[in-house]
Order: structure tokens, then C-alpha cells, then sequence
DNA sequence: AGCACGCCGACT
DNA sequence: GTCGGCGTGCTC
């Protein structure tokens, strides 16, 4: 009998092709291969070997293995299986998300040699206009040792400045020298970092789960020293050929939390986020394949990484909606983290101050262990937090007069003030007062956001922008003015009201212009006073030592909101924002302004144990038939037009008909055009997860066979962060 | 996703 | 007469 494999395509076909196994080769599932496909070549990963030959198909050949070896450990195949079964995405490009770039594209598994450049002369032959060229040749010199070509291109030089050079026989490429030589290790401590009594009463619990499968919620409010406690864990239970993953959102993979680990585990610490490129990407990916026994801290797409001696897991601000893909493979980072722990049989920690619903009531239903640290680090007190309604008060650039003196008194002590907007730019609508147009995204079903500075307007939803205007673009009117506040505005208001006191801009625009949140961030660090305006990027992990005063611009936003997942998010962002006050030795006070200051929800964020909160918004949750008391997953759609969006739905709509599973739907997204795509969703609500996953895989295979409306894109979302 | 095949409109 | 538009169908 002819030897055969079944192989998957990085297509978004849900189905694998067979091929035969020439004499002599030997497949192992996870392994790279080349393979005929159509009329052109691809790679494929086999997913099975011996399988029955189909009747009447004649299998072409494997053309080649790419290497003797698995690309993807049994561990990785099995965990990315499983995912696309759970997430219903096609196995192929959910196994092709687990190797880097250059491997999808069909390079050897192996590094690229670097490239090593030596200076061989000096100047004086160039001609006098070169003048980056003689830089280059000085920063050569400078470098007794030589440098990698990625170091001198990361220095500012061009490869065209290296290659004239070369001409010139002034520099050339050399063996580099042996890692050994290069560079002496970097020291790093032997002991974790010490604890407080109440740290080392968690550390203590966490490590009692033993080394087995276990997940544990790790509820550590705001300043309580998370970290540290991490930090502690991993010198205490990892052992020396051990790996270990540690996930963080994107914009806590700061080179200060890299600094921080590296301080007490040198370079066992490796990152992996979306700034690498394809060669970093590839050398550390190799790292992990080869089972170096490194500590990876990496963000969501870390978790599909082929570890081969995983021994601990940790997710920090494991509530993190960034941790949920928002397209093509969408999956939960957090989630695979802990399905991962359970394939490995190892423990996994999520952390947060304020964790996610789905957490908490896991940890109601023993399925994750509760571990408190409910004391902040060194003498700090959690903050005060109360509202501040602002009905009917007269505001300037959005704040309230008792804001604007709670902020003067916060200066004139001689301490900081955070001031939390949740918009960038200068206001989110231009309206003209005489004819009441508003200004729209040509693409979108938005309005541009002014941008002062820029003197742009600009839609956040799409990369649409146009050049401000001073008059009414429909009626020429000067009665143009700003609606709504953004953290340009309020930047403004606070600079003109404080005019000897540095106010510093914080959210993606100003970070994007300066290179770096650290940059902007000395001003703070120095502790003189000062006004920290910002977005969201403010709230998460960011420890100002003398801010003492927390402002929140305006609570209301996720009050009424139409998404199930509002409420919550609105508390966690308002707990995050509030715990940036008072983490040094002083206490802390934040003002909510809001209109709405008898809200429930908001009273009981003031006398607020967040686990009691998330109590009540779990019994919302309940009452409404919302996750995690129920499955849920949406059909999305998206066209040229309306009506072929919502086309294809109703042909779905009916497959979806089964006991235990509510549909509702289809309807126009709360953002109905996005980027000229008109979009459309159906809602699945079940009562048992297994159903609905059966359900979902009988959908796609009939889908599959259906001809479908031409022009529609549909995919599934599992498990849902948006439900607009 | 690619890529080829296929059948209709405005060019040398 | 042909170049090329993108609709449709197929890939073991």
C-alpha cells in the first residue's frame, strides 16, 4: 500500500489535501513540507500520515520535506487544533499562525549567519562630499570588535553607504567572533525580589498548587505588586531547563518591564511583540523550537510559540481585550493560555486588579483557584474615588470648577494630577451652529475627529483624513465650532489654567510623534508637578509615584451602552485610571465627573470592592442570558452594500434553527459602514458550548457547499469581545 | 488565497 | 481583430 499524508495549506480552505509519500521519505505530523498545489508549489504541514487513499483521486507526490524534523511539536499541533475546532477557523492557517514569516514562506529553518563588518582604513581617500560614509567609517572604527550589518542599518547608515564602502576596500565582512567573546554575561540576582507579608502569603498559595495543571486567578488590586510576585514565582518554581511564557498586553511590553525581569533573570529572558522583524522573529522562534530553556514575555500571538518544555504560565491584566484577535483567526490569547497549561500540565496564573467576568466566575465555579492580594506595596493606601456630578455646572475644556481646584490644590503641594479623557485628539464632532451639519468620514458611518495640531480632520475608524477647515463646509458659515472633548482640548484648557505648570499629553498621537511613552514620560518620572493628560495608554501598569490626584473627564460613555460587555469595561478602565493615584507614600483621591451620579453602577464603584461589583454584573449577566452563563458567537458579514450583507445572513439565519440556541439577527452593525464595507451580524446564543460548537461545524460544512451570494466576505466570531 | 479559464467592452 | 476587465471554479 502506497504510503500517504494528509497536508494543510495556509488557504482559507476548510478542508486538507492527501498526497503520496515517495519511497524512502518519513512524515511526522507537524512537519514542513513542499508540495504541488494547482499548477504552482506551496508549503504544506502534515496533519496526519497513513491515510486511506480517496477513491478515484490520483494523490500527487510530496516534492520534498523541508526538514527531518516536526516545525510544530505534537503539544503545538494538538493546541492549534483545537482552536480552530473552538474558533472555527480553517486548521491550515491556524497551524501556519504558529511559525514565523520566513517559514511560511518556505526558508530554511535555520539563522541567517550574521553578517559582521570590519573598518580596514581610514578616510582620507573619500571623496569630501561623502560624508555618511566617513560617518560610517568613524562609527566603524569606533567599534574595534566590528558590528552586525542589522547594527549599523539600526545606526542610522544605509546598506548602499556599506556597499560603497566595500567597493572602496575601507570596510569588510568578516566571520563574526564567537558569542563568548563578544560579551560577558549580564549580571542578574540569584533570589527573586522580597516580599511583603501579604506578597508572600500569595506567593505561598500560588505555589501550593504544586506543578500540575492548575490556573489560578490571581486578584491583585491596583499597586499590590503583581509583578513581583511573578518575578518571585518563577525563581521559585522554575526550574533551570525549564521555559515559561509570560503574556502582557501590547503596551505593557515596555523595556521597562523587559528591564525589570531581566534584573533577576538575565538573558533567560526573551521578548516576542508585533515590533520584531521577520530575522528576530525567526531566531527567537527557533529558541523556543530548539527548548532553550528561556522565559518568553511576549504578547497574544506568544501563546502559539512551540514550546517543547513548557512549565508555567502567567497572563497579566488577564481582563485585557486585547488579548481577543479581532480578525481572521479569532482567538483569545488568555484562553489558549490556559487550554495550553492544561496540554502541558502545568500551572497558569492569569493576573489582574480588575479581572475579566468570565474569570471571576470561573473562580466561583472552582474551576480557576482565587488567590487575594488585596494590600498595596510599601505604606500606600488603595485611593478615595467619589463623583462629581457635573449637571448643569459650567465646564472649561470639560472640567468642572471643583476639578479644576482640586487639581490646583493637588500642584500647589507640590504633587501630580492625572487627568483620564477617553478620546484622542482635540474634539471628537465640528458642527456648524447655523445650518447643524456635521462633519462625516466619506467612508465610514463616523465623524471625523478634529485634530488642532494637525490641522486635520480624521476618521478613527478607517485612515481617511482631510485638512481642517475654519468655515462651515456645507454653508460657509463661521459658526464652526468644537463639540466634545479630547485630550488636545483638555490639554489646552489645563495649560492655559495652569500656565507655570508643564502639562503632558499622553495617548497614541503624542507617543507616536515623540518615538516612545518613556520619552514623555522623564517629565513625570522626575516627580516635579506637573498635569498628565492621557487616553486609556495611561491607565495600564504605569507607576507615578507622585500623582495624587486622578481626574476622570467624563464617566458617562459606557453607562448606556447597547454592548453587553460595556459595563463591565467602563469599571475595569475607571478601577485601572484610579490606581494610578496614590502609589507612593501619600494617599490618593479621584473625582469622577459624570451626569449621572445616582447610577447604581457608579455608587458602587465608589464603595466598591471590585469583586463585589463584578458580583452584581454578574447577576446582569445572568438575568440578561449573557456569557459566561451562556455561549455566544456571531456571523459577521460584510459587502459592497447593505442589503448583500444582510442577504447572506438570511440564507444562515435558518441553518442556525436548533433546541437550546436563540438567534437574533441579522442586523446592520452598531458601525454599519466601516472603510466603504457595509456590515451585517447575526447573533447565536446557547445554552450549552458543545452544542453550539457541533452547530458551528454542520454551518460551515453546509456553507461550503452552498453557493452563496458572490461579494460577501462571512466569518464567525467565538466568544465575541464586540458585539456592536 | 492564488491562479486559470472565460466571456464581453474599447483600443491599435 | 486583440488586450484586459473581474466573475466563477478548482486546488489532493
Amino acid at each position: 500500500m502506497p504510503l500517504t499524508a494528509r497536508i494543510a495549506l495556509n488557504r482559507p480552505l476548510r478542508r486538507l489535501f492527501d498526497y503520496s509519500v515517495p519511497e524512502g521519505v518519513r512524515l511526522v505530523p507537524g512537519q514542513r513540507v513542499r508540495i504541488p498545489f494547482g499548477r504552482q508549489q506551496a508549503i504544506g504541514l502534515v496533519v496526519q500520515t497513513g491515510v486511506e487513499p480517496l477513491p478515484g483521486i490520483n494523490l500527487k507526490p510530496v516534492i520534498a520535506t523541508m526538514e527531518d524534523w516536526p516545525a510544530l511539536p505534537e503539544e503545538t499541533v494538538s493546541l492549534l487544533s483545537w482552536a480552530s475546532d473552538y474558533y472555527q477557523h480553517p486548521l491550515g492557517e491556524c497551524l501556519f499562525t504558529a511559525l514565523p514569516p520566513a517559514l511560511r514562506r518556505g526558508r530554511k529553518a535555520e539563522e541567517k549567519p550574521v553578517e559582521w563588518w570590519v573598518a580596514c582604513g581610514h578616510g582620507e581617500a573619500l571623496p569630501a562630499n561623502a560624508h555618511r560614509q566617513r560617518a560610517l567609517l568613524e562609527w566603524l572604527n569606533r567599534h574595534s570588535q566590528g558590528a552586525a550589518g542589522s547594527d549599523i542599518i539600526r545606526a542610522g547608515f544605509t546598506r548602499t553607504q556599506l556597499r560603497t564602502l566595500c567597493d572602496r576596500e575601507l570596510v569588510k565582512s568578516v566571520s563574526p567572533p564567537s558569542p563568548h567573546s563578544a560579551t560577558a554575561e549580564p549580571e542578574f540576582l540569584a533570589t527573586g525580589p522580597t516580599l511583603s507579608g501579604a506578597q508572600a502569603a500569595a506567593a505561598e498559595e500560588l505555589a501550593s498548587a504544586g506543578s500540575g495543571f492548575s490556573a489560578s486567578l490571581l486578584y491583585g488590586i491596583t499597586g499590590s505588586g503583581k509583578t513581583e510576585l511573578y518575578l518571585h514565582y518563577l525563581k521559585q518554581n522554575l526550574g533551570t531547563e525549564d521555559q515559561a511564557l509570560v503574556l502582557v498586553p501590547e503596551i505593557n511590553l515596555t523595556p521597562q518591564t523587559v528591564a525589570r525581569f531581566r534584573h533577576y533573570f538575565g538573558t533567560r529572558i526573551v521578548v516576542w511583540h508585533s515590533a520584531l522583524n521577520d530575522g528576530e522573529r525567526l531566531t527567537t522562534w527557533l529558541k523556543i523550537r530548539n527548548g532553550e530553556p528561556v522565559i518568553l514575555i511576549g504578547t497574544r500571538s506568544a501563546v502559539l510559540l512551540p514550546f517543547t518544555g513548557l512549565q508555567a504560565i502567567i497572563v497579566d491584566e488577564e481582563h485585557d481585550s486585547s488579548y481577543k484577535q479581532g480578525e481572521g483567526f479569532r482567538y483569545s490569547g488568555r484562553d489558549l493560555a490556559v487550554y495550553r497549561a492544561h496540554l502541558n500540565r502545568c500551572p497558569v496564573i492569569l493576573g489582574s486588579a480588575t479581572p475579566s467576568l468570565e474569570s471571576v466566575y470561573n473562580a466561583q465555579q472552582g474551576k480557576y483557584r482565587l488567590v487575594r492580594l488585596e494590600e498595596r506595596a510599601g505604606n500606600a493606601t488603595p485611593p478615595v474615588i467619589s463623583l462629581l456630578d457635573i449637571r448643569s455646572r459650567p465646564l472649561e475644556g470639560g472640567l468642572s470648577r471643583p476639578a479644576l481646584n482640586a487639581i490646583e490644590q493637588t500642584l500647589a503641594r507640590g504633587e501630580q494630577a492625572l487627568v483620564f479623557v477617553n478620546r484622542r485628539g482635540f474634539a471628537p464632532v465640528m458642527m456648524c451652529f447655523d445650518c447643524g451639519h456635521m462633519v462625516e468620514c466619506p467612508r465610514c458611518d463616523t465623524r471625523l475627529t478634529y485634530h488642532r495640531r494637525d490641522r486635520a480632520m480624521r476618521c478613527h475608524h478607517c485612515d481617511y483624513q482631510t485638512a481642517a477647515t475654519e468655515h462651515c463646509p456645507k454653508c460657509q458659515s463661521d459658526a464652526f465650532k468644537p463639540v466634545g472633548q479630547g485630550t488636545e482640548r483638555t490639554e489646552d484648557i489645563l495649560a492655559t489654567a495652569f500656565p507655570d505648570t508643564p502639562v503632558v499629553r499622553v495617548d497614541r498621537d503624542s507617543t507616536q510623534r515623540k518615538g516612545s511613552i518613556q520619552g514623555i514620560l522623564k517629565q513625570v518620572n522626575s516627580g516635579e508637578p506637573c498635569v498628565l493628560v492621557g487616553t486609556q495608554m495611561l491607565a495600564k501598569g504605569h507607576d507615578f509615584p507622585n500623582v495624587t490626584l486622578v481626574v476622570v473627564v467624563n464617566a458617562d460613555g459606557g453607562l448606556f451602552s447597547v454592548d453587553f460587555r460595556a459595563p463591565e469595561q467602563l469599571i475595569q478602565t475607571l478601577l485601572q485610571v484610579s490606581g494610578r493615584a496614590g502609589r507612593g507614600t501619600k494617599p490618593g483621591k479621584v473625582l469622577v465627573q459624570t451626569c449621572h451620579s445616582d447610577h447604581p453602577l457608579l455608587k458602587t464603584l465608589c464603595e466598591g470592592h471590585y469583586l463585589d461589583i463584578a458580583d452584581q454584573l454578574l447577576s446582569e449577566r445572568d438575568e440578561g442570558q449573557f456569557p459566561p452563563f451562556r455561549a455566544m458567537a456571531i456571523f459577521r458579514a460584510e459587502a459592497d452594500t447593505m442589503e448583500k450583507s444582510l442577504q447572506v445572513l438570511d440564507v444562515i439565519k435558518p441553518l442556525t434553527n436548533a433546541p437550546g440556541i436563540e438567534t437574533w439577527g441579522p442586523l446592520p452593525a452598531m458601525i454599519a459602514r466601516r472603510a466603504d464595507k457595509h456590515r451585517a451580524q447575526l447573533v447565536l446564543n446557547a445554552r450549552n458550548r458543545k452544542r453550539l460548537n457541533t452547530l458551528l461545524t454542520g454551518i460551515c460544512q453546509e456553507l461550503d457547499r452552498r453557493k452563496l451570494p458572490a461579494g460577501v466576505k462571512w466569518m464567525i466570531d467565538v466568544d465575541p469581545q464586540e458585539t456592536g
